[in-house]
Order: C-alpha cells, then structure tokens, then sequence
DNA sequence: GTCTATAATTAGATAGAC
DNA sequence: GTCTATCTAATTATAGAC
C-alpha cells in the first residue's frame, strides 16, 4: 500500500480539507459581520490557517464568498432530502407540513443562512443577483410547484417570505432571543415548538 | 425682530438640523452595511457632510450607532401612536390585529429596524445588551400585557419573533424580492396585502 | 501547499485652521 | 460649527521564501 493507505492522507484529500476549514471559517464569519464587516484575516485565524493561503485557494474575498453560500445552500438540501426520505403522506397537505417543520429545524442548526440571506438581500448586488440565479430560484421555483390546491397564488410570495423569516429569526438573533426573553432559541425542545408553531400558523 | 425671526435659523436650530442629517444617514448606512461594513466616512458623505463633523457631534462611531438606534425606534413609538391614535375596539383581539397591521406598515416604510436588529441580535456585544435593555425590553413587555387570555404563555416568545420576522423580512430584503419574485415591496397594495396576510396568520 | 513580507487602500480618531 | 490634514491601525491582494 502506498501514499493512499488509510491512516495517510493524499495531498488531494488534505486540499479538499483545508478548503473546508477555510470554508466553513468563511460561512461563519460572513454571517456574523456581513461580507464588507467580516476580514479575511479573521476568517483565516478561525480556520488556524494564514490569510494568504485564502488567495492562494479561493482567489479574493468574492470568490470565497460564493463557495461559503454554496456550502450553505448544498447543507439546505441534503437536510431536507434526509429529514423527509422515507416519509409517506396521505395529502400534499401533510406533506407541506412536514416539509415547513424541516426548514425550520434548519435554520434553528444553520441560522448562517438567514444572516447570509439578509445582508446580501437587503442590497442589489453582483452577489445579490448571483444568489438569486443559482440558489434562490430553484428554492423558490420549488416552493411554487411542491402544494397543489392553493387558495389565492397571489399570495405565494408573501407565504415565501413569512415561512422564511416566522421561522428563522427567532433562531438567527439567539444572543438577543436569551437576553430578552430568557429563551435559549437552540434548546431541542424549543426548535420543536417553534417548528410545529409556524406549521400551525401557515397550515392550521 | 432678530436672530431669531421666522426664516432666519438659529445656531441651535442649525446644529439641531445638521445632527438630524448625521443620524438620518448613519441610520441607513448602519441598516445597509452592519456595524462594522458601514463607514464613518461613507455616512458623512451621504449626510453631505465631513468625516470629522461626526466626530464633533458625536464622540465614537458607536455613540453615532447609538443615536441612530434611538432615532428608529422613536420613529416606531411614534408611528404606531399615530397610526392607532382614536380608534376604538370592540375586543381587545380587534385591537391587537389592528397593531400588527400597524407594525407591517412601519416595517415596509422603515426597513432599517429590521436590518439594524438583525445585525446586532446575532452577535453578544455591548451594543446588543444597550439595545435590549433600552428598547427592546419595553416593547417585549407591552407585547406579554398588550392581550388578556393567551392560550400559552410559554408560546409568547415565539408569537414575538414570528411577528417581528414575519412582518419585516420581505421589506428587509425588498432588492433580492423584486428580482426573485418580480413583486415590489414597496408598493403600497403589496404591503396592506402583507399586512393582512400575517394579521390573518397570528390573529384567524 | 503553507507561510512571511509587503504594497496600496481604507478605517476611526485627533489636531488645528478658519 | 465645519473643514482639511494627518496619525495609527486594519484592510485586501500580491510576491516570493520554504
């Protein structure tokens, strides 16, 4: 057995796991600071790596941006796909259902998404039309197309945007929820009720 | 009549005024960027004014952050005083639907509050803890005595945050849902639909 | 592949002219 | 009260040693 034997790690795998690090570090300090906020030196400190290996992976700040979003929307999906396989239901109803259950399990596990969302979102952007085009139009394209009877499409966009924030901020904003409320947002029991909460409040 | 005569401005009207337009554009600069992506000088230049008359008028560009918080949340006491100023309710339940349509339409108008709480409820700072305790808590408050048979109380913190999620994202991230969904925000249509759509959700 | 060193720009805060 | 000039520190991106 050579270089690839298990226990070693070929020069491709330790690539692929420092882009990671680096990666995740990013996901987590854009969405803590918002991109202009966060610095690339402190998304380097929290991967233990040095800021100029970030240029030497990802060629500037932008581009490592996009593969944080990536990595964020790619978890959304695989949560989902794994949280609802299996699953029969006897109505697209309970479906939906469950499916709104799901996503906010998500966002109470990756409250990155939401802040993500919100700091690009609130200004038109290269980076804004960029996640519309790769990440927001098939999500929303699905959400669409996944109920069959709806009572008036007129208000689909507005159910878009109350299942996205009813059912992420309390989760995104969890330093203030405990100092306000004295709720801990990331409690099971708490993502739970909040889940079944927002479920009720959009499919009573 | 002198200095002071109709027409003529004051030096305390005219510090009063160039104040107003610092905090005006810090405001937006704080909502736009975050705390730390938004700029000194950036602010000054939309003010019309010189980096170093920040300085002069306010110590810090965290005691700038501060009076900008003040200013937004001024501007939803007074909105919703107005906005429900002589109306009578038959039921309580009647009122506080008609609060949260009140709160809607502060949110379309003022999309700052939302990004600014957002920005500064996902991380533990001095900031945060100002926040809460300044402005956050009197409004927690009002919202827990504001009703008077809640069927759990336990679910108040989530009722808060769905309300506050709800009812702000869509005009939050008003630049990523024009582009998404084709539907403007800002339209006036759009947000008594919203308004009515998530009175509808809390309040059947 | 990872690091150090550094160039060019921009940041917040201060000092002083007017 | 408002501006210009400047200090110190931090920013992204690049060049080159190992």
């Amino acid at each position: 057995m050579g270089a690839t034997t298990e226990g070693t790690t070929s020069r491709a795998e330790q690539r692929e796991a420092t882009r990671e690090r680096i990666v995740e570090a990013a996901l987590e300090g854009f969405a803590e600071r918002g991109f202009r906020g966060a610095s690339t030196r402190d998304i380097a400190r929290r991967a233990g790596a040095n800021q100029g290996l970030l240029t030497y992976h990802f060629k500037s700040k932008d581009a490592l941006w996009r593969a944080a979003a990536d990595r964020i929307f790619g978890l959304l999906r695989k949560s989902l796909e794994e949280q609802l396989e299996g699953l029969e239901f006897a109505e697209v109803r309970d479906r939906n259902r469950e499916e709104i259950r799901a996503f906010v399990r998500f966002a109470a596990e990756h409250p990155e998404l939401f802040r993500l969302m919100v700091d690009e979102g609130k200004n038109s952007s290269e980076r804004m039309e960029w996640l519309v085009e790769n990440h927001l139009e098939p999500i929303y394209e699905g959400f669409w197309q996944g109920r069959d009877a709806v009572p008036d499409e007129s208000l689909l966009p507005h159910a878009y945007y109350v299942l996205a924030g009813a059912g992420s901020l309390i989760f995104a904003v969890a330093p203030e929820c405990r100092r306000l409320t004295g709720l801990d947002p990331a409690a099971r029991e708490v993502v739970e009720t909040h889940a079944d909460f927002v479920a009720g409040l959009l499919l009573p």
